[in-house]
DNA sequence: GGAGCGATGTCCT
DNA sequence: GGACATCGCTCCG
């Protein structure tokens, strides 16, 4: 568990220069930051990013921006700080943030998030009981899609630097102790990348314990 | 606790 | 037609 949130410092979200970098660097960076939902102006529900993967471009087969830029990745090519969300499975959302400036492909996979407020709605959201285990609310890329009730339709495009959307990134001043660094999760290309990123002892991480194993761990 | 597997829609490799 | 950045359920140890 990381610390109590203080909903004073959720006003302001992260600017775009913040995600007009490296994929792996912004990685390491939101690590710790609070992903918010609004509705009007109070905050519905917010948790703590404790796991994301980076992707890249033409170099990174595993990336939905390797095959070129299409209908539904568009936005991984366009200018930094806004969600992609894209459909998986038949059954579940994912949320990426885009990377990099306009022209460049790149983004990061929300994989997990620690939930801090709002934890009745997510609940709901998930179709669980609130005396459940709170680890399967948001641990796992899915999960934390269905607890925010992110979906393709609602947040495809939405611009996540804006406070005034319903959904924004924000920096509460928390320290993240530990990063580590591990493969990415799901994929079978470009498998062995460390391009995974994980608060070190979070129980809201996602995946088999074997993939908790740090490659190599560094601070923040 | 871990391996195996089916369900399910969208987009092209 | 096949792949897919997943999940939840079994079955087995």
């Amino acid at each position: 568990m990381t610390e109590p949130l203080d909903p004073a410092k959720l006003k302001s979200a992260l600017p775009r220069k913040f995600y007009d970098r490296d994929p792996r660097r912004v990685s390491c960076d939101l690590l710790g930051k609070v992903l918010v939902r609004t509705q009007g102006k109070k905050i519905t529900a917010a948790a703590r990013i404790v796991e994301v993967e980076a992707y890249f471009g033409p170099h990174d087969a595993a990336a939905h921006s390797f095959i070129g830029r299409t209908a539904r990745n568009a936005i991984l090519f366009g200018p930094s700080g806004f969600a992609y969300v894209y459909f998986i499975y038949g059954n579940h959302y994912c949320l990426n943030v885009s990377c990099l400036p306009d022209g460049v492909p790149g983004g990061i996979l929300f994989r997990a998030v620690e939930p801090l407020f709002g934890i009745e709605d997510m609940a709901q959201a998930r179709g669980m009981p609130l005396n459940g285990n709170l680890r399967l609310l948001t641990s796992g890329p899915g999960r934390l899609a269905q607890a925010f009730g992110i979906t393709r339709e609602r947040d495809n495009g939405k611009d996540l630097t804006d406070a005034r959307s319903d959904l924004f990134i924000a920096d509460d001043g928390f320290h993240v102790p530990g990063v580590l660094k591990t493969p990415r999760i799901g994929i079978t290309k470009s498998a062995d990348l460390p391009w995974r990123f994980v608060i070190g002892g979070n129980p809201f991480v996602s995946g088999p314990r074997k993939f908790q194993v740090a490659v190599q761990s560094s601070r923040h």
